[in-house]
RNA sequence: GGCGUCGUAGCUCAGUUGGUAGAGCAGAGGACUGAAAAUCCUUGUGUCACUGGUUCAACUCCAGUCGAUGCCA
């Protein structure tokens, strides 16, 4: 062990059981737990997000679950900010702290930095939407062309929201965003520990399965109809939830929402894979192989 | 028991006037820098139920068997 800090990093498929294996490595190294999900963050999604219960949160102090409204405008640049700051308080009283949640981005943020750009215009931005539905998104790529010629060689010409991005920043700025994106790492100033948890495929969908059933037990149709008034909101563009919006709206039948929710979340679950598989610093360990994650923390410190 | 319909990809089904087959869904793989539980890309070989027969050639026609289903008794 070193004088540097550690941030040992916990990641994986969602439902595969990283919350549990947090708070243990918590316990263990005697510290607190910085989430790193996108959705938990807001107070309102209670049943949906699989959030750590009461009972969890009360072993372990956890940092950035329910911390923000659904109603307000966040990104991963405030992330990135508040959570690094969060980490600088926890090291001044913890050698070491755990960081937890199925976000791939946003755990690449705290952990390497992202470059620097201007907060975004939500007014340029909603203008950008509507051309896209207007004009097509042909109109929009001639535009990047133009902008932006070595962006618009790289991107993924078919992904509307990419495109948008790029020309919200590029006329936010009057730079081109491939210049500004440098993708260099920020100084860090601790060391991180990449724990990834994963079970065979099949696991993972039956332990999906299993959890979706629970939240429709504990009453996750009732919680989406309260929120219904606000399903516009990007912070309940969410699993689980736009499903039960589509079924509030008399669209499809409960049974083939919840299906939906079921087969929307394996999806997720293969997302967070791909994006996890990509990243050489994670070792792999089964969610229930406490003593292996253990030692190679301690390996590793 | 009699008559009829059906049996093709994990599921729902299309199709082949006889030249060994294709959609949707599911699944799989991938991309990803301020919307990321978001957004986007790629991907379909399966004893065409089984056993015989006719034919140069059968998944397609014929017979039988098995299974499903409907109607009649």
């Amino acid at each position: 062990m070193t004088d540097t800090p550690l941030v040992i990093v916990v990641v994986g498929p969602t439902a595969v059981g990283k919350t549990k294996v947090a708070i243990q490595i918590a316990q263990q190294f005697q510290t607190e737990i910085i989430s790193a999900d996108s959705r938990q963050f807001y107070r309102q999604l209670q049943i949906g997000t699989a959030k750590p219960s009461p009972a969890e949160l009360n072993l372990v102090k956890h940092h950035f679950i329910g911390n923000l409204d659904i109603e307000q405008d966040y990104n991963i640049s405030k992330y990135e900010v508040e959570a690094l700051q969060c980490a600088d308080v926890l090291f001044k009283t913890h050698h070491s702290i755990v960081l937890v949640g199925g976000s791939g981005l946003y755990i690449d943020a705290f952990c390497k930095g992202i470059d620097v750009l201007p907060d975004p215009d939500l007014q340029l931005r909603s203008e950008l939407k509507e051309k896209l539905i207007n004009q097509g998104i042909e109109s929009l790529r001639l535009d990047l062309k133009t902008l932006d010629p070595d962006y618009y060689a790289t991107v993924d010409l078919a992904n509307p929201n990419r495109i948008m991005r790029a020309l919200e920043v590029i006329l936010q700025t009057g730079t081109p965003y491939s210049q500004l994106r440098k993708q260099q790492k920020a100084p860090r100033s601790f060391k991180v520990c990449k724990i990834g948890l994963m079970l065979p495929r099949e696991e993972i969908h039956d332990l999906i399965n299993h959890r979706v059933d629970i939240m429709m037990r504990n009453g996750i149709l009732k919680e989406a109809g309260q929120l219904f008034p606000h399903r516009h909101l990007n912070a309940l563009n969410t699993v689980g939830y736009k499903e039960l919006f589509s079924y509030l709206e008399g669209n499809i039948p409960l049974l083939k929402a919840k299906e939906a929710i079921k087969t929307n979340t394996r999806r997720y679950a293969k997302r967070q894979l791909t994006w996890f598989h990509k990243d050489k610093e994670i070792r792999w360990f089964s969610p229930f192989d406490l003593e292996n994650i253990f030692n190679y923390i301690k390996e590793f410190d």
